[in-house]
DNA sequence: TTGAAAGCGCTAACAC
DNA sequence: GTGTTAGCGCTTTCAA
């Protein structure tokens, strides 16, 4: 900056000025320092610059996910970095990958950079340990699941109401018989979604003892194998519910060994790509990822610019997508 | 800083000692500090020190990409995070969205925060543009296509091979008559995809001319569209090979529509989730974004750290998948 | 409309 | 082993 203004002929200050748009520069001065620093390939430094503004906005936030590779979490990155770089904010992302202790140090990393705020989705049981930050007025908004332990924005997706769809279209189609195929149970968003499930078919008049129940599936093969006992018992569903997309998949595998793809019902949680490309296409319940990024962004950034109301959790609704699975009536 | 020494009762030159993990301090002083600074809830400023710190590393690098929610990119995007972090360095990751300006915006972007340096994928028709940094010996790595303009160390997927393997796979099965859909002609991947796939067919005797070709396809739908031109044409090839993902997928509908999915054989580049779980599975020619990842961030790395030999571009193979669609025999 | 001086949080150089 | 001073590139304050 000084070589700029030294080449310009004017002082450190006015280069200041021209470079961030300030008022108060004549348009022959303005000019004058543009040529300057276009001469010198000068670029103004961001972070330098926070140092000494009151403010103090660095304009980076961190991201933290399950993981960028993630379909469902890249969908979300890439919804936030649209509405960001709008604003010309920079984003952090890193990937968590169900460490608990990730999560710490990866805040840590962000708060050593001095984000102007965080988006997090939380996986250790109570995420207390931002608190400290976090009283520090250091923005921060959940997504996907809400936080324990601390009040803070959330943007997460109706999850039981997203279970629910899926008992109640399947009771349509005719079923009484639907078995669940869940993830982890420690999982809150696992967890509401069979609750919702569960209580739509409760309402609808089905004993909840009769509901076959299979949890703590986390991949494809846990989820195929669970699948293939289910189907193989002695009183099996005419349909199943599975609550994510490796279970998904799971099922579909045990549905086609079986030689069941077209005789017993599937509704997935969660849509996927080539969803429609497989036999049948799979009826899912779809989250909306770029809906959560882009209010997650929107909220994120008003907290940063000052809103001061309570923390308040967002609900973003779910769609059911019909492509042919979830409407194959109980076999007669 | 200076609250911390105060509270320690040292001076802030030991703080920072302490925080660095610089030799030097004895250990009793060195837990007064650790102590007084877990007190504060103090951390340190990372961009504050790099001001200052002869090495100006601000532990922090940039990555440009199509789009993070590419699958491909943000298996790249996966594999650099994990190697990066382990030395403490943070990803600002961008998306391109094959916007040429965006390229620019973003780079200085990433020049403005004062990043270590930066793997992006070219997709300007001239990288110049990067060159006056480059100058100042910012370390850049190419990634997915080499740069046009400016030497750089760059990896790449090795294009040409990947299309001749499907070539001679293909020809190996039987076929004689094999049709090419591309991507758009003006990216140097699927230039060199298709390169490798003519040439690899010339060399086994079948005529340039023969081969029908369709290029220019940038989604589903107008790959299926082209899929179906040349499959009700007079003289239909028996094999289709697909230089990329959504032309793959395009391939795929216009097979099924026409009822053809048994009888014409097809081979896609580059994998896909579901691949084995469509009827039937798809032959495939698998890049390996984890190692392209994996290789950029450790040499992007060891430039910064001084690496100083040539430029040089390192080519990752790719792996033929076998699933079936691939080794359907020509129809008799 | 412009610029000089101080200082943001930190590290380098050097003194003690 | 420890502290002091200067200064990184910038913005703030305030005077001209």
């Amino acid at each position: 900056m000084r070589h700029v203004a030294a080449l310009a002929g004017v002082g450190i200050k006015t280069v200041s000025r021209v470079m961030n748009e300030e008022p108060g520069v004549s348009e022959s001065t303005r000019q004058k320092v543009l040529l300057a620093s276009k001469q010198l390939n000068y670029e103004l430094d961001v972070t330098a610059g926070s140092l000494r503004r009151s403010s103090r906005r660095t304009q980076t936030v961190g991201l933290l996910l399950p993981s960028v590779s993630n379909p469902f979490s890249a969908e979300i990155h890439r919804a936030m970095e649209d509405a960001l770089s709008l604003k010309g904010v920079a984003v952090f992302a890193a990937s968590l990958d169900d460490e608990p202790e990730r999560e710490e140090s990866m805040v840590r990393a962000f708060l050593g950079r001095r984000v102007d705020g965080m988006v997090l989705t939380p996986i250790a049981s109570n995420q207390a340990h931002v608190i400290p930050e976090h009283s520090r007025d250091l923005p921060v908004v959940f997504i996907d699941r809400e936080p324990v332990g601390l009040k803070a924005d959330a943007v997460v997706t109706d999850n039981a109401v997203g279970g629910a769809k899926a008992a109640q279209h399947l009771y349509e189609v005719g079923h009484r018989k639907i078995g669940y195929l869940g993830d982890r149970t420690d999982i809150q968003t696992a967890r509401e979604r069979r609750r919702g499930f569960i209580d739509a078919l409760s309402e609808l008049g089905i004993s909840t003892a009769s509901i076959p129940v299979r949890e703590n599936l986390h991949d494809v093969e846990s989820a195929r194998l669970a699948a293939i006992e289910i189907l193989t018992s002695e009183n099996p569903p005419t349909a199943l519910f599975s609550s994510q997309n490796l279970v998904t998949f799971g099922c579909m595998r045990a549905l086609r060994e079986l030689g069941l793809n077209h005789t017993v019902a599937l509704v997935g949680f969660d849509d996927f790509t080539l969803s429609d490309m497989v036999d049948p296409g799979v009826t899912v319940i779809a989250q909306h990822p770029e809906k959560i990024g882009a209010l997650a962004a929107e909220r994120l950034m008003a907290r940063i610019e000052g809103d001061a109301q309570p923390p308040k959790t967002y609900i973003v609704e779910t769609t059911m997508i019909i492509r042919g699975s979830g409407e194959i009536p109980p076999a007669a």
